[in-house]
DNA sequence: CCAGAAGTGGTACAGTTGTTCTACTTCTAT
DNA sequence: ATAGAAGTAGAACAACTGTACCACTTCTGG
């Protein structure tokens, strides 16, 4: 069967390719990056994975994984009271897009998003994602005081990208203060 | 001076490299795609461009100018009339990603998009391109009898974006009419 | 009309990339 | 313990990239 050393090394590599994908985005997720990143030859690389596209689909995974982790930790760690709308607003970014994300580490986000359209491997990997997100955010507006149907969720959520994406696309100097700030009319009304 | 040869070369070049970019995406617009594309010999792309990242800029320029034109002439074309909510947020979408646009064409929007805020010489691009956008769309809410203020249009086409970028990450087959449908209570009231 | 500038185009170079080949070592099941 | 599978590792390959070089032709201002 597969040997300790295998699945530690293979552990290795994937958590190297996420922080590669990461702090660098795509185009530094090459074999070559990886090798230099992790000190592993570079003829493994074909060994542990099945081609790039795998090495790529499978960084993409653990980063996701790590995501919805910290994300659920962070609802955990809720306090159940009603807050108010800039901070249910706020709580939803940094659901999203981590705490006190750089314009770096959103590029990184968002590229790696849309990326996803181009293999139905890495779609499905979104799909489930951002319905692992989506549930998370209800739980931390509902923690809020502030509970949302699945339309009201689904127009926050994509109104934060949308200016989050444009903020960043026009370099705009804080894209989630910019964010936070214009979708707080969306959050809805504490009951 | 430049001789009216050079002028025409320069821009049958900018504008197949605008085709290519529009078609293919980033990675198919590179020199030798060019010289594929134009039949223009390779030395010449250093010659007409500072390099390919100049290449990349006015190609995304090209782009830019051709959407802004084609959206000015659709709200030109439009009816001093007041419509549904719906159809109105079907004119605001025609308007920011174009008519009827596939999956890849919206693919390719956004990835140029997001691509911008590597450069300072994209971003400024993105930021006047979605200006006059902006005020197109703007345009067209008032002939549709639905004013809105900036925060209004503002959210309203942020929530677009997030909505076609989030449908296309997960492959959903028509993004346009989910978005469409999405958008629908964020237009403005008839006024 | 003709020197010099402007533009042309073939070729080559250096640096990437993903992948493959081929020996070699280490582990595991019998 | 030992045969065979599993894993390791170096080197090389082919395909791609952007760019530089150099001889050539074409155009244009004085």
């Amino acid at each position: 069967m597969t040997q300790q050393r295998t699945r530690d090394r293979h552990a290795l590599l994937v958590n190297a390719a996420a922080d590669l994908l990461e702090a660098q985005g795509w185009s530094a997720l090459t074999h070559r990056g990886l090798v230099a990143a992790s000190g592993v030859p570079l003829a493994s690389m074909t060994y542990y994975f099945d081609g790039v596209e795998d090495l790529v689909a499978q960084a993409a995974g653990e980063l996701a994984r790590r995501h919805v982790d910290r994300a659920r930790a962070t609802v955990q760690a809720l306090p159940r009271r009603r807050t108010s709308a800039a901070r249910a607003a706020g709580t939803v970014v940094e659901l999203l897009v981590g705490p006190d994300p750089s314009p770096q580490d959103l590029l990184g986000y968002y590229e790696r998003y849309l990326r996803a359209s181009r293999s139905p491997r890495l779609r499905e990997l979104v799909t489930g994602w951002n319905t692992d997100l989506l549930a998370l955010v209800a739980d931390a507006l509902d923690r809020s005081g502030r509970p949302a149907d699945r339309s009201q969720l689904r127009l926050l959520v994509a109104a934060l990208d949308g200016l989050l994406v444009t903020a960043l696309a026009e370099g705009a100097p804080d894209p989630v203060a910019v964010a936070v700030k214009a979708i707080t009319p969306l959050v809805p009304a504490a009951r």
